[in-house]
DNA sequence: TAATTTATGGATCAATCGTTCTATAAGTGA
DNA sequence: TCACTTATAGAACGATTGATCCATAAATTA
């Protein structure tokens, strides 16, 4: 059964990717609907009728986000491997994601809406959710890796959490300032020398 | 020889400080000149009189932050201390400056200036600028503890200054997310156990 | 006192913001 | 074919953006 009436001229699909990109490079406050609209190619009716507004889909590049490049809990909560390298394949798919020349540098959840003016405090509370996430699976691993004997009895999780997770931010204003992706895996080596390990 | 002309009512050096607050907390594109006339009590004539444009103040206050709150190289440069401890110092007085409740949280030049729109691109490159400042001083202090032979000979200096470094910028993210002093103290010094020293 | 200089309050500017409206186009179901 | 539904292009909306103008106020200098 076809829906019924004039059928959508874009794919709305990958207008969300676009969107994300746009969003992910310059910002929810510095993307206007004028930048919208341009790099969609949409009127203002069409895009209102597929999206309802501009936080409506921020919203939607943000899931998009976290669903696709975003996505770093199915590293983290892989118990298959040892915490460790848990944290490790994480950090390094962090780093290529965020370095990669085919999507913008850094992570969309730490540079697209840290700092929103006080009609859009929502669009804040939202990517700050998406970076709750990745630290709550942090600790998670932190945890596994204390159960487990890979990481001293007394670690303080939360803090230690707090250590891997500031580097993890960190990565995003480094590969927005340039940093290559070379150098940052080499980065990533030099924190990993921190992983207290009784058995290395 | 006092100037002449009618006196100005206001204090311009309070009033950089009150800007440089306002900017710190909401960022340059979402602080308006609308938020800046309210918190700094002038009308449209007197701000653009003291201090020429938005930008132009952004400019100063972006100064006044690197010269006292944000103020990070004495520490790195400090050689009276050793390199390690010149870096313990530098983050924890960052932390403690970050967390406190008595100015914004996080790093001005980390959380005011990322994400600018096209016809303000100099204040992201001015807010990078600063950022970059505490690289290259980190950048020294890795190098000297190299030469004194505190860090393996073999350490890339660069890669070990960008771990550092992104840790640093990380820090912005949590205290802006809410991290106490406390909790992140606890993470400089899981970090410092990084520090790989052959006199440990 | 008069001339000069700078600051102030408040109206106003063009441009842009996100959003809505109107008329028309293009499809489906009966 | 005709009613119905949805999408389109493009004008237009009120509000806000950063910035300027104008008349007046308050100081110094001559």
């Amino acid at each position: 059964m076809a829906r019924t009436g004039r059928p959508r001229e874009f794919d709305r699909e990958k207008a969300i990717e676009t969107a994300m990109n746009t969003f992910w490079e310059k910002g929810f406050e510095s993307t206007s609907l004028a930048d919208l609209r341009t790099v969609l190619n949409l009127s203002s009716a069409s895009f209102y009728a597929a999206f309802g507004s501009k936080k409506a889909l921020y919203e939607e590049c943000l899931k998009r986000y976290t669903d696709t490049c975003g996505e770093v809990t199915s590293y983290l909560d892989d118990s298959s491997k040892s915490p460790k390298q848990a944290i490790q394949s994480m950090l390094r798919h962090t780093v290529t994601v965020q370095t990669s020349s085919t999507s913008p540098q850094g992570c969309m959840a730490v540079l697209s809406g840290m700092n929103c003016c006080d009609d859009n405090k929502e669009v804040e509370t939202l990517t700050y959710s998406v970076r709750k996430q990745t630290r709550d699976a942090i600790f998670r691993c932190v945890k596994r890796g204390i159960e487990r004997g890979e990481l001293a009895a007394t670690t303080d999780a939360e803090s230690y959490t707090l250590m891997l997770d500031s580097f993890v931010k960190g990565i995003s204003i480094q590969a927005k300032d340039g940093a290559t992706e070379e150098q940052l895996l080499a980065a990533v080596d030099y924190l990993l020398m921190n992983w207290t390990s009784p058995m290395n």
